[in-house]
DNA sequence: TTTTTGCAGATTGTTGACAATTTCTATTTT
DNA sequence: AAAATAGAAATTGTCAACAATCTGCAAAAA
């Protein structure tokens, strides 16, 4: 029966307008187009994206149960400005995860699934050794959403990926992570390394204390921002 | 300004519509009203509810990302029916997030949570005593919900209480948990005294088999039912 | 008999209008 | 000048109507 269909057909076949408007809000937020805390007005993107208002605020409706918009009733639905509290919350939600990955790993991955790791590890040190802090940011998420869907749990990489765009509305977490390539650089290549040979508890404690590294760098991160903020203000 | 509120007012200030649509929709599918496949028509709940269809949809959209609605383009929501597979990734993930649980609180619950957790250990040998699975099944949920929330990550909290919702859409699940209440009971008591005696290591592994037992019983228990439906099959 | 075609009814997708609430601003009051 | 008030404008919440699509069934064709 289903020929293979036209891109443009099948792809009417299955995104309803409020589909189509969700997946272009949320493009729009997580490539900082939208601000975390900046409000979002229904009769706006709906002009914007040439429909009504209907498809927009169903959209509004599962990008807040995704965890990216807030809704405030009679006041408007705003980007959410992840606090660091819950940013540290995720970290270590992410150690666990991020441990039960290289621990199935360990076990169960494949030999081309390992070259495929390597070359990214390779590819991120090219980036460090060129100082592209961007190119190294996104090679890095990647890397570690690569392995989470290696480790063939699709819920887990689901909630992962939730996890991951949540934590891109910390607003303050970008800057941690430029300084420091060279160190995570290194860490993975270690994590490939305990991957490749097999040992569950060194591949996931290697995946583990990653993860928590970054979580300390961010809270120190952090830190001296409020350090900063607090210096300023009391200038004033 | 806000002097308490009547209860009713209250609501309405921070609830629409659409929430409240969500929440009795939720708890209608939860307590079984609405059949793991069956179909959701928008006006049929419009009506039973007295409100329009738009609410109506922004709830479908909610629930959908909830994972406890599917949605086929112009032909309907459907209350998901988990399939096995999913169950046993839930379980997985549930069992790392439960020895995530554990190690925390072997290291930071207090004294009088411990007795929380020990009275609730005892209510379900009492349940177990007087062969009420019901009464069982619910202080099961609630205790390990209640570890949950010690552990004191909000964003955990949240997410695992979103699979227990989720797996609660596995039908097959039910039957597998009464037969077998005092297996489970005497492993609630060995779970407490491993948090209580602050060894994250056995506390940790305690939940994490704990969880998984569960996800092999349920796995055998599936195994029966296809067997028994095969047998069926053939006789016809 | 089996398959195909063509309606009629039911259901979802989308829109525009109206009601309720909040926000903004100018004016008045203290 | 600062605070309170009132009304206008903007925005969200809700609804009902219309359009597009699917479903079921009966008649026609193979």
């Amino acid at each position: 029966m289903s020929a293979a269909l036209h891109p443009t057909i099948a792809l009417l076949q299955t995104s309803s307008l409020s589909m189509v408007v969700q997946q272009e809000i949320e493009r729009a937020i997580l490539a900082g187009e939208y601000a975390p805390g900046s409000k979002l007005v229904e009769a706006n993107l709906a002009q914007k994206l040439g429909v009504s208002r209907g498809p927009v605020r169903e959209a509004f409706r599962m990008l807040e149960e995704g965890g990216l918009l807030r809704n405030e009733k009679n006041r408007g639905v705003f980007v959410r400005d992840i606090p660091i509290a819950e940013a540290v919350e995720i970290f270590d939600l992410r150690a666990a995860m991020d441990e039960m990955v290289g621990r199935q790993l360990a076990r169960n991955i494949k030999p081309a699934e390992v070259r495929e790791i390597k070359s990214m590890v390779e590819n991120m040190e090219r980036a460090v050794k060129a100082e592209d802090a961007h190119h190294y940011h996104l090679l890095n998420l990647k890397f570690h959403d690569r392995l989470v869907e290696m480790a063939g749990n699709g819920k887990l990489t689901t909630i992962y990926r939730k996890l991951i765009k949540e934590l891109s509305l910390f607003r303050r977490l970008n800057l941690a992570d430029s300084w420091l390539m060279p160190i995570s650089a290194g860490e993975h290549r270690q994590i490939v390394k305990a991957i490749a040979s097999g040992d569950a508890d060194a591949a996931g404690s290697a995946l583990r204390e990653h993860v928590l590294e970054s979580k300390a760098r961010t809270i120190a991160n952090d830190l001296r921002r409020q350090a900063r903020e607090k210096t300023l203000a009391d200038q004033n």
